[in-house]
DNA sequence: CGCTTAATTGAGAGCCTTCAATCATCGTGG
DNA sequence: CCACGATGATTGAAGGCTCTCAATTAAGCG
């Protein structure tokens, strides 16, 4: 049955725990499963903190600023954990970019089983200050950066999460529209398409159909994202998932590897 | 002595811990104070996260994206606790508003910790996606938001914390220049400038001195900032303090309470 | 193959920034 | 207590970047 493996999914590659466990029986109790389609819209309750399990697919939380204005707070992919606010200055969706499984639960009783035990404790202060430093990069993006700036760092955060390596370069089979990743940046369509025009002009990327962007040039994407050039002495790489890993404009640039752990 | 009371300010305030209780004697090992003037920067190892905790006063924590553009992620008041990224995309920095004193903790130490202890783990996840949702808030501001509602919004949220109510006014004693309010909502000083202006020839604040400003009309401000009109159920309203809680653009504009618990 | 929707491209407008000068505030020293 | 100087804030004018509006082109699907 789909949502027996779905939960185990969500036991064991986000917590590294047996489902049969005590706390594994708790959350499946909580747990609300949930298949969506493309371009469907998770149910939520409005009214409490949500924690949603993403086991397969891809989606995107969506503040709605106004009737035609909406800010794409994150991606996320297989594996993540969203965490979703009640209504407070903006209402939130979660909207499935390509067919999604994923498990809500109300964040109040979830946080109340998982503080019980030791190791989703830990696991959740991993997850939890990593999507807040992800959020404050997107933030320092979205306030001090340019249109080429803040597109040329999407596309290499994209890279880290959805890019495939193929010799010298990167391929991205983009989930989202252009518009999808306007509203992630906070530019229109529009600026999006020239900024991407302007990459491709300079031999930075090629573009193939709609989705299919090829990452020609990651040094000189990295300068045109406006990256300090990198650090001089190794920090620790962590190389685990994380909460709304995907904040859009995020990318570590270590040397490509394969990724997930 | 100094630090001492700081650190029970810690354990009660933050967690609402004895100080001599088992992780009450871990975390103080772990801890590592100091006093800050205005101005002064706090002593930080890049090279991983740290928690710190302000005890007194009043902080600005600043991503610097280039030589001369700085990000302000949130400024944060006494009894916040605060995350700080290792370097990574952006080096931080936390800067002292007004004198503080605070106590340093690198985080996954802390953490660890944390996580053997219901009671600690439980209030970290309620700060933890607090911030979050905060930082998420701040960046629907900055990507969505024109100068005049980031800066109501940014007015709003301060209301929130260092405002005082008088009567139908709600007086702010503002610790942070108008470049850091800027630096904060993604604008420059002298548009900060400018907009203040027009809230004050609107009638909706009056201004005195360089830091003191009077919020006359908060319904008009919470239409200036281009928040949604008051959801119309009664949303639980959660009066603890919280990480970064004061992630600028935010402000939630219940009765006006006296404040913090 | 044709249709619908998404993406690209162009021209003009608007908002914020930049550059510059003036003014105000506040701390300091007389 | 007042005058002064330094720093911060305000105000003005011009320019640039992104948005808006509009038309065209391309992509994907039936």
């Amino acid at each position: 049955m789909a949502n027996e493996s779905t939960f185990q999914l969500f036991t064991r590659s986000a917590f590294g725990l047996e489902p049969g466990c005590r706390v594994g029986v708790q959350f499946k109790a909580l747990a609300t499963p949930a298949a969506l389609t493309r371009g469907e819209l998770a149910p939520l309750d409005q009214h409490f903190d949500q924690l949603v399990f993403v086991a397969r697919g891809a989606t995107k939380l969506a503040a709605h600023a106004s009737e035609d204005r909406e800010q794409i707070v994150a991606f996320h992919f297989g594996g993540d954990i969203v965490s979703i606010p009640a209504e407070g200055l903006y209402s939130y969706t979660l909207t499935a970019l390509v067919d999604t499984e994923l498990l809500s639960f109300p964040a109040r009783e979830f946080f109340d089983f998982a503080a019980t035990e030791v190791s989703t404790s830990r696991a959740l202060m991993d997850r939890l200050p990593r999507a807040l430093h992800r959020c404050r990069d997107k933030a320092v993006a979205l306030g001090q950066k340019s249109a080429l700036e803040r597109l040329a760092g999407f596309l290499l955060a994209m890279s880290e999460r959805v890019g495939v390596t193929e010799g010298n370069v990167v391929i991205l089979e983009l989930p989202m529209s252009r518009r999808d990743i306007g509203d992630s940046i906070g530019l229109t369509i529009e600026t999006v398409s020239r900024q991407l025009g302007a990459l491709r002009d300079a031999g930075f990327i090629a573009t193939q159909g709609r989705s299919r962007i090829a990452l020609l040039d990651l040094e000189a994407l990295r300068k045109s994202a406006g990256f300090a050039p990198l650090p001089t002495d190794i920090s620790p790489q962590l190389g685990k998932f994380d909460l709304d890993q995907c904040d859009a404009v995020q990318a570590r640039l270590p040397e490509p590897e394969t990724g997930r752990i």
